[in-house]
RNA sequence: GGGAGCAUAGCUCAGCUGGUAGAGCACAUGCCUUACAAGCAUGGGGUCACAGGUUCGAGCCCUGUUGUUCCCACCA
């Protein structure tokens, strides 16, 4: 063969070329196989005109790690990529352009025109994450990537929305929502951030009606929601007040009369005890304001400024009208105290903005009925969270779950299928767009202009995609899908969205399994953000240390669902070792004169040891896989390609290998060939392109094609013909005595050039014999002679090392100060027989011989026994001394 | 107010159903041994937060304590 390959591993030139190679070939296609069975995931959609971010990163990563290895096991394997709209984020940010660019509004160009410029900008900036996620090595089938607005999927949104208004699931109500002053729209619960800020509470008085000089003294946060106030609250078991209720105060500034309530809402230990009663701005009041029959007064519009009903104060922003409020009332008199008072302050999870609770009619769909299937098919375990402590998160907040705001107040978006009649005032709720009025056949209707929450169509995402509501082939093969890979943070947002979604419309949970990750930080552990400037930019990496390096550290080095912190020193570690791997490889194309990678019958004591090993790590891994225990099987093969494969069994075939050429050198290379092939396998999930540039250079014979991938191939299994415990035991005695060997050599700073004549005396005589070239490769040896136990040369002049198998002399003493090797010896003795008389300690307890499971107790008496014959020669290499 | 996570080597973290404490980086020593200095060999370094308990045996299971991070919740 002789192929000649650059020295170090160049990601930057193979991972694109390979991956375009994959994509042309329609490696990536999920195709329906009867006599397979499917294995499906769908990726959680980004936004449209995002950009990748770590999080992003490590998301396809697992993606990618489990539907590669569903592939290889034989699955007809689909990941369905996509994108979505993301209403707010995409609206914004098109508004953002469109001001700083032009000087316009959205209002200036109007709904239609403005629609066609955030559809131009999906065109412009939708395909890059899309290259993105290439970049990744994502093997999604992208002939079957949606878009949340395409016609299918809007198809679906309308269809849900229209079956779910006439199951009662879905209405129009005037509730406190929410609402976003700068967004200038509603938000769902999930999307308002809670942020412990400072902040006072104010104390006002309120002077009681026809009492002069009495006030009941309120407690507020938000002074400036008095102007709406249309009651005050004290709690009926507060004696304090209780001649107060039923009477009314005058509420300062507006001149207002307004009841005293007795309501149980009222807590008695906080504040004052009066609570002023502001049902169009407080979710609480609202519900006080419902018992009571007081009056909702609305005092800001929608963007956050003080309205018509707030009388002078009109025109004044809420921060504005706070001040104006509190120095008026402070001039009159009226303001007792202020407290600094920490609060928990609702912000706008897009902007940042405070959050207003504002009365408002907007859409909602009726929680109730959908979270009992929710939560039932999770508390069943028909879908299962990895790891199950995320459950708990899920049903937690399914339990409590209120009814779920889906109207936006904005453009870009699924339109709310609904239009009013202005003749006879009814609604028609129609899946395609009427003409009419259902009702009264008036032509005069208008269409709802809210659109619908972006988490609307995402929480149909699983099935959407797959071509519901028609019944298509893929909907029947691939449906439901098998495992969700996303962030804990959007268990809520969109995980439970699509469980009960699902439920409902298709009767079915979306998948079986959850499997969450944690979140990318920066190396001082804080979450990566734009406005801290420390987010570290995945393609940057991918570009320096490659895609598979960025991979692999994503995956490794913590555990499921945990967040990780995110070192660039890692990557390079990861890159190393995809260099170790290419060297290894290319050390083996260098000396390859075979053309498959087929064991050979004879097979010799370190191959049959290197393929043992192989056997159980091949067991493992699977295991690892099947637990989404990434991070486990990732190191795992990490450890065996380094260690057992590079620093191992190459070395001690190099002898054979670099020799006279025959049956040994042959066997050497197939063995270690076909070693390798299944090591690149088991990479493979991994670090995807790496493992197919080294596998396509490989010679595979004739069963496999040409024109193949490494990444169609089978995944391995363990044969159990290829198990050789006794073999795999011996080869470790022989490794040992290098190793002791190695330890005096170090000690001693004998560099490797110089040699040395070992001789080694043992019980094991037969097993060393076959050490020999071992020995003279990997520990230095000039020569070796094998000797039976307790014939080893006497010293002085000899330098003596001992493994619980040998005892080995080397004539190195004039190296070595005497008095410290006896020293040594002496301390070493002393570890191993404390280690022993611990061992036969356990060994004499009753209670560990007869309870401990049969393999352990007998793992111990192996140990205690080798420990044994360690200590013995111990003892005796200090009698010679 | 509820719930969850974390605490293991100098740093960042693994450690699966309890059975001899691990990795990467950093550090030290010696090596350019014709695959790899992005490497090889060797080494130092841990009361597994604390206190109890269960067990023949606990980093792992149970209880409590401390510290820390996060999520949820309508306390004005």
């Amino acid at each position: 063969m002789g192929i000649e390959l650059p020295k170090v591993y160049e990601p930057q030139e193979a991972e694109g070329r390979i991956y375009e190679r994959w994509e042309k070939s329609g490696c990536f296609r999920g195709v329906r196989d009867p006599k397979k069975k499917p294995f499906t995931i769908v990726m959680p959609p980004p936004n449209v005109t995002g950009q990748l971010h770590m999080g992003h990163a490590m998301d396809c990563t697992l993606q990618d790690i489990l539907i590669r290895f569903k592939r290889m096991q034989g699955h007809a394997a689909l990941w369905v990529p996509g994108a979505d709209h993301a209403g707010i984020a995409t609206q914004i940010k098109v508004e953002e352009d469109l001001r700083k660019n032009e000087g316009l509004s959205r209002h200036d160009l109007g709904r239609e025109k403005f629609l066609e410029r955030v559809w131009d900008w999906k065109e412009r900036f939708g395909g890059r994450i899309v290259a993105q996620q290439k970049k990744m090595g994502s093997s999604c089938d992208w002939e079957r990537a949606r878009f949340t607005m395409d016609d299918g999927l809007s198809k679906a949104v309308r269809h849900v929305f229209v079956s779910l208004y006439n199951k009662g699931l879905i209405y129009k109500g005037s509730r406190i929502v929410n609402w976003c002053p700068h967004c200038i729209t509603a938000l769902s619960d999930a999307e308002v951030e809670y942020k412990d800020k400072p902040g006072h509470l104010w104390h006002i008085k309120y002077p009681i009606k026809g009492e002069e000089g009495r006030y009941c003294v309120v407690a507020t946060t938000r002074p400036e929601t008095m102007l709406g106030d249309s009651g005050v609250a004290v709690n009926p078991n507060d004696g304090r007040y209780r001649d107060l209720v039923g009477k009314s105060c005058i509420l300062p500034l507006m001149d207002r009369e307004i009841p005293i309530v007795a309501d149980e809402y009222v807590d008695l230990e906080f504040g004052t005890g009066c609570v002023k009663m502001t049902p169009a701005h407080d979710p609480n009041d609202f519900e006080v304001g419902l018992r009571h029959n007081l009056e909702s007064i609305r005092v800001l519009d929608d963007k956050g400024v003080v309205n018509e009903k707030g009388g002078k104060y009109q025109g004044l922003d809420r921060y504005e009208a706070r001040k104006a409020v509190l120095a008026d009332l402070e001039a009159l008199g009226l303001l007792e105290k202020t407290e600094d008072h920490a609060h928990n302050v609702g912000t706008c999870y897009r902007c940042g903005t405070d959050v207003e609770p504002i009365i408002s009619a907007q859409w909602f769909v009726r929680m109730e009925p959908l979270a009992r299937e929710a939560l039932r098919v999770v508390n069943e375990g028909e879908t299962k969270f990895v790891p199950d402590r995320f459950a708990k998160t899920y049903t937690n907040w399914m339990e409590n779950v209120h009814d779920w705001c889906v109207s936006r107040q904005l453009w870009w978006g699924h339109q709310i299928p609904v239009w009013y009649c202005a003749d006879c005032g009814k609604m028609t709720v129609s899946e395609t767009d009427p003409d009419q009025c259902e009702h009264c056949r008036s032509r005069n209707i208008q269409r709802d202009p809210d659109v619908l929450d972006t988490w609307f169509s995402s929480a149909l995402w699983p099935f959407s995609t797959l071509g519901w509501p028609e019944n298509t082939e893929d909907f029947q093969y691939f449906y439901p899908t098998d495992v969700l890979v996303t962030g804990y943070d959007i268990i809520f947002f969109w995980v439970a969205r699509m469980i009960f979604s699902a439920c409902e419309h298709t009767g079915k949970p979306p998948f079986h399994t959850v499997f969450i990750h944690g979140l990318v930080r920066d190396d001082k552990g804080r979450k990566m953000s734009k406005s801290l400037g420390n987010g570290i930019d995945p393609l940057e990496i991918a570009d320096k240390y490659g895609a598979d390096a960025l991979r692999f550290n994503l995956v490794t080095g913590n555990s499921p669902g945990n967040d990780m912190r995110f070192y660039t020193e890692r990557c390079e570690a990861m890159r190393n070792f995809a260099n170790k791997i290419w060297n290894a490889s290319r050390f083996l194309m260098m000396n390859l004169t075979i053309d498959k990678c087929a064991l050979p019958e004879k097979l010799e004591l370190e191959d049959k040891w290197i393929l043992s090993k192989l056997n159980r790590v091949i067991s493992e891994i699977t295991e690892n896989m099947d637990r989404y225990e990434l991070g486990v099987a990732a190191q795992k093969i990490y450890d065996f390609i380094w260690d057992d494969y590079c620093d191992w069994y190459i070395e001690l075939t190099k002898t054979r290998l670099q020799g006279e050429d025959g049956d040994s050198k042959v066997r050497a290379q197939q063995v270690l060939c076909y070693v390798l092939t299944q090591m690149l396998k088991l990479l493979h999930p991994f670090m995807p392109f790496i493992t197919e540039e080294i596998w396509q250079a490989l010679p595979h014979g004739d069963e496999v094609a040409d024109n193949s991938f490494l990444m169609l191939q089978s995944w391995p299994v363990a044969a159990e013909e290829l198990n050789f415990p006794n073999e795999e035991k011996a080869m470790e005695l022989i490794m040992d005595a290098i190793r002791a060997v190695r330890v005096r050599r170090s000690e001693m700073n004998v560099p490797p050039s110089k040699k040395a004549r070992l001789t080694v005396a043992t019980g094991e005589t037969e097993t060393f014999t076959l050490g020999v070239p071992f020995l003279k490769k990997l520990a230095y040896a000039s020569e070796v002679e094998i000797v039976p136990a307790g014939q080893a040369p006497e010293a002085p002049g000899q330098v003596t090392v001992v493994t619980h198998a040998a005892q080995i002399s080397m004539p190195l003493a004039e190296l070595v100060d005497l008095e410290k090797e006896k020293q040594r010896v002496e301390k070493e003795l002393k570890k191993q027989s404390a280690e022993l008389d611990k061992l036969n300690a356990k060994l004499n307890n009753p209670g560990f011989v007869n309870k401990a499971p049969a393999q352990v107790v007998e793992a111990e008496k192996e140990r205690a026994a080798q420990l044994t014959q360690l200590v013995a020669k111990l003892e005796e290499q200090l009698k010679t001394m």
